[in-house]
DNA sequence: GCGGATGTTTTTAACGTTCAAAACGCCCGT
DNA sequence: ACGGGCGTTTTGAACGTTAAAAACATCCGC
């Protein structure tokens, strides 16, 4: 494997210029940069990263914990990672990936990855209501960006890249609501959430500004399963709301409601309209498929490589992006 | 941060001293050892692992291709991908993530991360049948092992870890064998897979070996839908086969199955015992459940990791694992 | 008490790169 | 012709670690 050195001696130049004219071309003189190119690609020389590594200390590299919650999978979490690789790329970074425990526990693993210089900094997801992470990191000095805010956290906790859930909550009602539909009810979780709330809320403003009923039209569920949700759509057709929409605060709550509609002789999309949220792939697995609201991963990626990456200190960068509204048969003009 | 010409002179002892505290402390007077120790703990010393890599010309980082292929979402990646980073870690190594154009055209990404030491060596994953990444990594002399088989190729194509398909049908078959099915269909895809041909001829062997009928029960579906599933499930039904079983080459191909049945008021389970492919979560996800092949990831990765840093020459590694029988309500007693 | 074997520690050099400073070469104005 | 300024190139040192060899210490048998 070809060194800055060989590479030197085939141009007949010093180490230094060979650096130069890959690092600051501009300061070599034209024919000399040109002759030391030739080399370069004579030779196949590539520069060595854990040399240049240990020199400037920069690893461009960013890492990203792997998430292993049991319960919850992670569906998009394939469409996540390849926008985030992407969007490094184009900066000449990589995602380095790592296992650590949830929550406090973990913190030991993302210093030491600091530490012993594997990395840079951190994206961090799965973001939790009292998320200790962003203190913990902004307390060390170690640079990250996540993916969700920190709900209900009194200190600044650090910059983030978010999905606005309210507004998607609003844009599905305002959608079933131009289909026609006049008593929209909201699946959920429970209170502890923020993520929730900010869903939630999303609906009930948009319902109040439409002047819709909001009474009775909420529950929560007691877990992001496709039972509780169909648990809960039974609920509220058995105490005769008379609901014709449903938002539901994920697909898979969504997928609950569309099957309990269907054991009941209804039509999804016919008698009532549903909505999902995140665009999972089982939203395009259905029958009918099942309208959601898509984050914009792309967009969402190249935020946090930004953040993380551009700004060097003080004023915490936080951008709030707006999700899309993907019509599927569920929500067909009933 | 401390570098070990720092813990050296807090401890009173050379460099070197402190290095060989860390990678061959058995060469050290264990009263040196602990005192050395001492220091590094109050020092709260990491090794510098670019410095280390520099050294040593070993990064300790895999690179993972992650997949983007538009129509076949990788429904157990992030099984996948935490498997292989714990297994990974248990070595003291990484996973690096990054993007590649498919096939061939991917394959100065590959040899760029190697030449510039940002990996050791590969994994591959999403194997095609006639892939030349395989031909091409072994040629460079570029370390790497491949999750899948490479059918149909002339020249030994190097190591790999699989999952055994044609026992996975069989075992499916048997299954259904023993809840009472006696006419066992097959849904697959076109024959061009090499993946697909193993797991159908699983199921051609396995019914003859039971003296089960297969003429006409074997059908070739255009693409891995959930459509496809339901129109050859539709078709099966049509012809008068009387079918009482289904093994699907898919978790969406069988849910396409159970969603033909389910429309024609045929209980899935009930009348016809229907087995996916993976346990996805969408396995888990529909009701009744869809009864499963799971792949053993752990044991995959594990494998995986053991190929790669294990053998440094030679003999190329092969390993077919078994898959296992995920029972849920789509296969009840009929 | 001396050569040799064994065990522990230090010295020297190197991995491949970049930074900072020095050196060189050239043109210009005076 | 000489000093100053500028553009280009080289020199020397450093980043933090480990491999190999050298140095030093200790113990043993005879």
């Amino acid at each position: 494997m070809a060194t800055l050195k060989q590479v030197a001696a085939h141009a007949e130049v010093s180490v230094q210029t060979v650096s130069n004219a890959l690092n600051a071309p501009h300061r070599l003189r034209p024919d000399t940069l040109e002759r030391v190119n030739k080399s370069i690609e004579l030779l196949n020389y590539r520069p060595n990263r854990n040399a240049r590594s240990l020199r400037t200390s920069a690893v461009e590299l960013i890492g990203y914990c792997v998430p292993n919650w049991p319960n919850q999978t992670h569906l998009v979490m394939d469409q996540f990672l390849h926008a985030l690789c992407a969007a490094a790329e184009r900066t000449g970074r990589h995602i380095l990936l790592f296992t650590a425990p949830p929550g406090i526990d973990g913190m030991p693993t993302y210093d030491d990855l600091h530490a012993r210089r594997l990395v840079d900094g951190f994206v961090l997801s799965q973001t939790e209501t009292h998320d200790p992470r962003h203190g913990w990191l902004k307390e060390q000095g170690i640079p990250f960006v996540s993916f969700g805010r920190v709900w209900k956290q009194t200190t600044q906790p650090g910059p983030w890249v978010d999905v606005d859930g309210a507004a998607g909550s609003a844009m599905a009602v305002r959608h079933l609501y131009e289909t026609g539909r006049r008593r929209i009810a909201f699946l959920g979780w429970p209170k502890t959430s923020g993520l929730a709330e900010d869903r939630a809320g999303g609906w009930r403003d948009e319902c109040k500004a439409l002047g819709l009923p909001i009474s009775g039209l909420s529950v929560r569920c007691r877990e992001d399963s496709l039972d509780e949700g169909a648990r809960a759509t039974a609920a509220l057709l058995d105490a005769g709301r008379e609901i014709d929409g449903i938002v539901a605060l994920s697909d898979v709550l969504a997928l609950g409601a569309l099957r309990e509609l269907t054991r009941r002789g209804l039509t999804a999309g016919h008698q009532v309209g549903v909505t999902g949220f995140d665009d999972s792939p089982l939203a395009d697995v259905v029958s009918p498929g099942l309208t959601s609201l898509r984050q914009p991963m792309d967009h969402i990626a190249a935020e946090l490589i930004t953040i993380l990456t551009g700004a060097p200190d003080g004023t915490p960068s936080e951008r709030l992006l707006q999700p899309e509204l993907v019509i599927r048969g569920s929500s067909a003009p009933g």
